[in-house]
DNA sequence: TCTGGGGTCCTAGGACCC
DNA sequence: TCTGGGGTCCTAGGACCC
């Protein structure tokens, strides 16, 4: 999807269009106060949007840049207070997780209608199976591909862009060859031509530190890496990974289109208005901590899970970060059970510097009713 | 004036078992 | 005096993705 958040954010309040706004920050009291005092100013602003990026205080990032904005240098995953000076006057509007999944929903209904072997990779991304669908292999793809974008414009007024390639890697590549609106199509013959100029960092897989080191060994682009032999690239980035971004240069990847998939853990995390200290702000990180926990379990409820294994996530002052973990005899969901293991957890990581974070997780899941079928099996297997 | 939240997967060492 | 080989599970950290 097109700058998914901001486009939804778009649909709600039209007379944005055109205007720089970021979708970013969070929902803390002094975010409400500023909303409130923004609220009759400008009437053009809705009632919680925040106004002015410059007047934000928070320690969030941007999530989504309109495309004015983008023209700015502002982008996703930049702070926020950090980048205000790119474009002071940009209109900064919270994000509203709930109305995304919404028009998630909504816009992978519509492909669903067109081509039933969809991946989920989150709430704006897909991967669709062309093979068998109608008109996927028509114009190379181009067929399905209008039929999708137009199928979803028409259920939703939001725009996407797609790439029809052999297969995920490459269609992955492709789908941003022409944002916003755009369908771009490439063949097996076509990596030469179309992805080997590319930086190697657009590969979905290499990220920030792969780059960094494929640079240090002077490897910049996808076909200086196609041009290294697999050994080499083995011998650099280990057996397994070397291989892999071996093959990704050659356009290789035979991951298939996963339907469905389990969750393996489910978590809550929080970052601090500001840093707090385990003994000086023990009430404050306590309540946090409590309340964590509480959310984590409703979550688990509603979704049907109970887990095992159950996690702490500290970040400090300085951003390092410190995991605990440790796994119960019996799956839980429970707010009082999880609160007790995390609580030892905490127990067994350093203390002395300042926190910025704290998270609670819970994994090793399994879903409800199959624990409540799988453990009388247990028990009898036991007796044997 | 630093840098969110929710995930997955991989690696590597150690415990433990047969 | 000299200690195997394979397997699973647990734990901590880190890379990466949306």
């Amino acid at each position: 999807m097109d700058a998914f958040y901001a486009s939804v954010e778009l649909l709600r309040y039209p007379q944005l269009a055109g205007l720089p706004a970021v979708i970013g920050g969070g929902r803390s009291a002094r975010d409400e106060q500023l909303a409130a005092e923004y609220a009759g100013r400008l009437h053009a602003i809705p009632l919680h949007a925040f106004a002015r990026l410059a007047d934000y205080r928070g320690r969030g990032v941007i999530t989504t840049a309109t495309y004015p904005a983008r023209a700015f240098g502002l982008g996703s995953a930049m702070g926020l207070m950090k980048n205000a000076h790119l474009c002071p006057d940009a209109i900064l509007l919270p994000v509203d997780f709930a109305e995304y999944r919404r028009f998630s929903r909504r816009f992978k209904e519509v492909i669903l209608t067109h081509a039933p072997v969809m991946e989920d990779r989150g709430v704006d991304e897909v991967y669709i199976d062309f093979t068998h669908a109608a008109g996927g292999q028509e114009e190379g793809g181009r067929t399905l591909a209008q039929a999708i974008q137009q199928g979803i414009f028409e259920a939703t007024r939001l725009t996407c862009s797609i790439g029809v390639a052999p297969n995920k890697l490459l269609a992955k590549l492709a789908s941003e060859f022409d944002k916003p609106r755009g369908i771009s199509i490439v063949q097996p013959d076509d990596v030469q031509a179309l992805i080997w100029p590319l930086a190697c960092r657009k590969v979905n897989g290499i990220g920030p530190k792969a780059d960094e080191k494929l640079k240090r060994l002077g490897i910049q682009t996808i076909g200086e890496l196609a041009a290294r032999e697999r050994p080499w690239l083995q011998a650099h980035f280990g057996r397994a990974y070397g291989a892999w971004l071996h093959d990704a240069a050659w356009g290789r990847d035979e991951r298939p289109v996963v339907t469905h998939s389990e969750p393996v853990s489910m978590s809550r995390e929080t970052t601090f208005e500001r840093d707090l200290h385990a003994v000086h702000d023990r009430a404050e990180l306590s309540r946090i901590f409590t309340e964590l926990c509480q959310q984590v379990a409703a979550d688990l409820a509603r979704k049907g899970y109970v887990g095992k294994t159950i996690g702490i996530k500290l970040r400090y002052d300085d951003f390092r970060i410190a995991t605990r973990d440790q796994t119960l005899a019996q799956h839980t969901q429970d707010a009082a059970t999880i609160r007790r293991a995390a609580g030892l957890c905490l127990k067994r990581v350093p203390l002395q510097q300042r926190l910025r974070l704290l998270g609670v997780r819970v994994g090793a899941l399994v879903r409800e009713q199959d624990l409540a079928a799988q453990q009388p099996a247990a028990v009898n297997a036991e007796l044997f």
